[in-house]
DNA sequence: TTAATAAAAGATAAAAAAGTCTTTTATTAA
DNA sequence: TTAATAAAAGACTTTTTTATCTTTTATTAA
């Protein structure tokens, strides 16, 4: 579904919303024990998001990344269209190019129906609310 | 969401199930070209489908594939599990092998219905629903 | 202003997925 | 029973994705 790289990215950015402030940034190794995720791979995806301005960054010591007001607000499927393009809404479950609304394929409208309530689950849940529910204790981001 | 693989599966079993009968099966060759697919690919796709008894084949003059009246009643569910195994059944969006029920992540419950309501779909269309879909002329498998 | 820190950038490597080529085996029609 | 046909099997190559390593740049605290 989600490319392993974005996967990371969403992760990431939830950790960083939790740890970071403007005025306490975290780091590349922090970020990658938190989430489990390997330091050069994960340091990599951090400079696609900042590029994306999706995260900020700061360079030297106390340097690291965070979160602004604004980043917060950041859905889940902004993350994706930044890591993974936008296949995701586009795409046709037997991978046809020509698969529309006028040249459907046989399972075209039902999977648009499916499809539709996703995006619309990616588009809105946001870093802030991703927070809320990990702070409220009932959810977890626990890997083993 | 599927691979590569399991796409042209999918559409490979289509296309047989059209093409051929009893009396009549058709040759990796014809296949390939049928779904746009590379022809040795295909090839051990089929091969693979064909271990797994999802299609039947026959080698020599005037061999080739097709479908028995069980093969028909094939789902897409089938053919993504033969090819894909099951990791689309037990998958967590964010890729937390310890997400589950009882350890949710921030969009387990939410993903859940979606997905259900996604198996359903594939567990319920056969190739013969597909093919008595292409045949209405009001579906179709271009590829562009 | 210098040493230490931490991200940015770019090159490289390993693993997985997709695709190809060659040889073998089964089947059939002549 | 032999030549032709077509799938089966296995080795191999290419491409994409995932991951690592090295050098450079920016920032800060002493």
């Amino acid at each position: 579904m989600f490319s392993k790289s974005c996967q990371y990215a969403i992760k990431a950015m939830i950790f960083v919303g939790q740890k970071s402030s403007d005025a306490n940034k975290v780091s590349v190794k922090v970020i990658a024990k938190g989430i489990n995720a390997p330091e050069a791979f994960i340091a990599k995806i951090l400079q696609d998001l900042s590029r994306k301005d999706l995260i900020q960054s700061m360079k030297g010591p106390n340097g690291g990344f965070y979160l602004e007001n604004q980043n917060a607000e950041t859905s889940i499927a902004d993350i994706v269209k930044a890591i993974d393009g936008d296949k995701i809404y586009d795409n046709c479950i037997l991978g046809l190019k020509a698969c529309s609304h006028k040249n459907p394929c046989p399972v075209h409208h039902e999977y648009l129906e499916i499809k539709k309530n996703f995006l619309k689950m990616i588009e809105n849940n946001t870093i802030k609310e991703f927070n809320e529910k990990l702070n409220s204790g009932k959810y977890f981001l626990k890997n083993n």
